[in-house]
RNA sequence: GGCGGGGUAGCUCAGUUGGUUAGAGCAACGGAUUCAUAAUCCGUGUGCCGGGGGUUCAAGUCCCCCCCUCGCUACCA
């Protein structure tokens, strides 16, 4: 067998770890784990992707350097990767000499293979702040709709899309100036120099068929030159023999995959030739988001195959995260990171849950938090450990915690489990995890069922102390190997049960045996059970943050998101036109105003409102205004409020309510 | 608008190349049991398989149209 690698996507050094990172690093820290316990070589590699602007201008706003920010963030991912049990055998950073070294080395190859050209290229460029930028750095009206503030490629309200040179009033993102347009050389790196090896490539067996499918779309479209030089100032490695031009974040980052692993091969004195030139002697596998596919598919390999390295033996796309069925959202609370959960909860539980959810395919997966209580309690705590539980007190009660002195009688469920394992290692190997836990757990329903029936309680009553011992010693067994094939899932559990069991290791080939005659420790809790409150109080935690800068959203998605809130975060306000059909004053309330509005089809709703100094009740019949319509009821001292009318104000207390044109309706939605 | 994925029991999902009365886990309900972290065991499902057409001896499974939903995307990686 050959040695393998591993790597998942770099996560950007911008924003923290979140679910839905966690479900890629999951998934291939459990394949990586599985293949260890098999006794195969395997090594794990990761590292921080840490160029590009929105690192630059994050470090700026901070009043930092990059180099500080991108070592802050690495120190915050490197804890929260090992709190949630991703075994790398090293994660490194793209900001490293090893980096640096192979970008070049990459680079220079290609450009002397005559795989590089240049071209001049006009861009929006912000005397200000000294730096060109980026097309999601300007803002501006559109050109087609005349929609306000709207990135420099496309308008997110009439989908027009354009340069950012059409852009009305445009403005730099960053301070607010008008850029000016300045032509600048930029390097390219010709992809479709490599269309017939990239062909042949992504046919290969290397891809998931629906990836391999969404590739021949783009070489149907046909494959353009891609630009990898970006101006200075910007943060990453300047282009050898350019001064003043640096690499793109994008060609630097997948390099560091290799970064990483030559890192560790210096420090163990192996040889990174034999990993990266050499097809025969070794396999690469990447783990990705389908968000990325593109770079990890065509440019990756292409700039690979220019440089004279080998090209991956497979590149493994994983789909979304959902939570509770919808995308991850700020403010319903379920934009969690690493670190609010682990606040809360176990990490096994999360790498269970998502265990039972990944398959080999490209589908998004759902994490719904009730399904997520019910199943982790109910599979691991009620079947799994509750094997060991209820059994291993019998035997320190009546046997000083020895097993029986010979494998006993099982009606063939040891043997039945062995041959169970065969397929459930199948399917960690071939990535459907999902099947593998339906395979293990219908094992711990067998078990379950063997105790059922031999009663060893009744076993006790009656004195039947060989038989009791007997089936104790089957249980235990049994259990050892549910641990053992629920290793790469629950590395800290499988170790507990080593400990529990006074076993030597939890490796696969070792349970081929079963143990007997031989003491174990007293049984104490290896899993609590999900408490509820616990998972609302991380969502509830997750909805505080809502002031945090955006991270993004997949496994790796480096390019400007950071700026401002999205038109799907906009629209989940409902603001409605509504008529003020009475108003009152309140009783023992000197600034409020009980409203009756009419909003159409909405109803009728009774909203308090604090502009009893500047309206009388009266001004206001009739009268139409803007209402949140979906704020969450507020009691107050003086009764319920069921929204809120829109005022303006400069904060010095007077207010001025908002008004809707003549001819709107109560019910029109506001947007 | 484009592309892609979904729409199967209350929930999460399986359903191979179309072929016996459509399945699993969880939940729910009834019963048993009490060793166990109220765990376990037995039993219980008349589900317009999103809708409408079509192909076929036979369709959840193939073809066409439509609806809903999610994600991505917005001549760009």
């Amino acid at each position: 067998m050959r040695p393998i690698l591993v790597t998942s996507a770099l996560p950007y050094a911008n924003g923290s770890i979140h679910l839905g990172h966690l479900v890629e690093y999951v998934q291939t820290d459990i394949w990586v784990r599985f293949h260890k316990i098999r006794g195969r070589d395997c090594l794990y590699f990761c590292a921080d992707d840490t160029h590009g602007t929105p690192i630059m201008i994050r470090a700026r706003n901070e009043g930092i350097t990059p180099e500080t920010l991108v070592k802050r963030i690495h120190a915050e991912h490197v804890a929260d990767f090992r709190d949630f049990l991703i075994g790398f055998d090293h994660y490194h950073s793209t900001n490293s000499e090893e980096n640096r070294i192979l970008s070049e080395e990459i680079y220079v190859t290609n450009r002397n293979a005559g795989h590089i050209h240049t071209e001049a290229v006009m861009q929006a460029y912000c005397v200000k702040d000294g730096i060109f930028l980026p097309d999601r750095f300007i803002r501006g009206n559109c050109p087609a709709c005349g929609a306000l503030d709207q990135y420099g490629d496309a308008c997110e309200s009439c989908s027009a899309t354009y340069s950012p040179l059409d852009l009305k009033e445009a403005h730099c993102a960053l301070c607010g100036t008008s850029p000016e347009q300045r032509e600048s050389e930029h390097f390219f790196f010709k992809l479709g120099d490599f269309e017939p090896f990239l062909r042949e490539w992504t046919r290969s067996g290397a891809l998931q068929v629906q990836m391999a499918n969404k590739l021949s779309e783009w070489f149907d479209a046909g494959l353009k030159a891609w630009d990898i030089s970006r101006d200075g100032p910007y943060f990453g490695f300047e282009i050898p023999d350019a001064p003043g031009k640096f690499f793109y974040v994008w060609l630097d980052a997948p390099v560091g995959y290799m970064a990483a692993s030559l890192s560790y091969f210096r420090q163990h004195g192996m040889d990174f030739d034999r990993y990266w030139r050499d097809p025969d002697q070794t396999e690469i596998y990447h783990f990705i988001g389908k968000d990325i596919l593109y770079f990890h598919t065509l440019f990756w390999p292409a700039m690979l195959k220019g440089a004279g390295f080998r090209t991956p033996t497979g590149v493994f796309a994983h789909g979304f995260l959902t939570v509770n069925g919808q995308k991850m959202s700020k403010s319903r609370g379920t934009f969690i990171t690493a670190r609010d959960y682990l606040e809360q909860l176990d990490p096994e539980y999360l790498r269970y849950y998502y265990a039972t959810k990944l398959a080999k395919g490209v589908d998004d997966i759902d994490m719904n938090l009730d399904d997520f209580v019910l199943r982790v309690n109910s599979d691991l705590v009620g079947k799994v450990v509750n094997l060991a539980s209820r059994t291993a007190g019998f035997v320190h009660k009546h046997f000083q915690g020895r097993l029986s002195g010979d494998y006993p009688e099982d009606q063939g469920l040891f043997q039945l489990f062995l041959t169970e394992a065969r397929s459930i290692a199948q399917h960690y190997h071939e990535r459907e995890f999902s099947r593998a836990m339906r395979a293990i757990m219908a094992l711990a329903d067998k078990a379950n069922r063997f105790v059922e029936e031999k009663a060893p309680w009744a076993l006790a009553k009656e004195n039947r102390m060989e038989e009791l011992q007997d089936t104790c010693t089957v249980a235990l067994n049994l259990f050892r190997l549910l641990m053992v094939q629920l290793h790469p899932v629950l590395p800290a559990m499988a170790e507990k049960t080593r400990v529990f069991l006074n076993l030597q290791d939890m490796n696969w080939s070792t349970t081929l045996l079963p143990i007997f005659g031989t003491a174990i420790q007293p049984f104490s809790p290896l899993m609590q059970r999900v408490d509820v409150k616990k998972v609302q109080a991380m969502v509830s935690a997750s909805r505080e943050m809502d002031s945090v800068p955006a991270v993004t959203s997949s496994a790796v998605v480096p390019e400007e998101k950071d700026i401002g809130i999205t038109m799907e975060t906009f629209m989940e306000v409902d603001l409605r036109v509504a008529k003020i059909t009475h108003a009152e004053t309140v009783e023992g309330a000197d600034k409020l105003l009980r409203l009756v509005l009419d909003v159409g089809p909405l109803g009728v709703r009774s909203v308090l409102a604090g502009i009893r100094a500047f309206y009388t009740p009266e001004s206001l019949l009739g009268r139409l205004v803007v209402l949140v319509a979906n704020l969450q009821p507020r009691k107050m001292k003086f009764g319920v409020s069921e929204g809120m009318v829109l005022a303006a104000g400069d904060g010095s207390g007077k207010l001025f309510l908002i008004v809707p044109d003549s001819g709107a309706e109560p019910g029109m939605r506001v947007k």
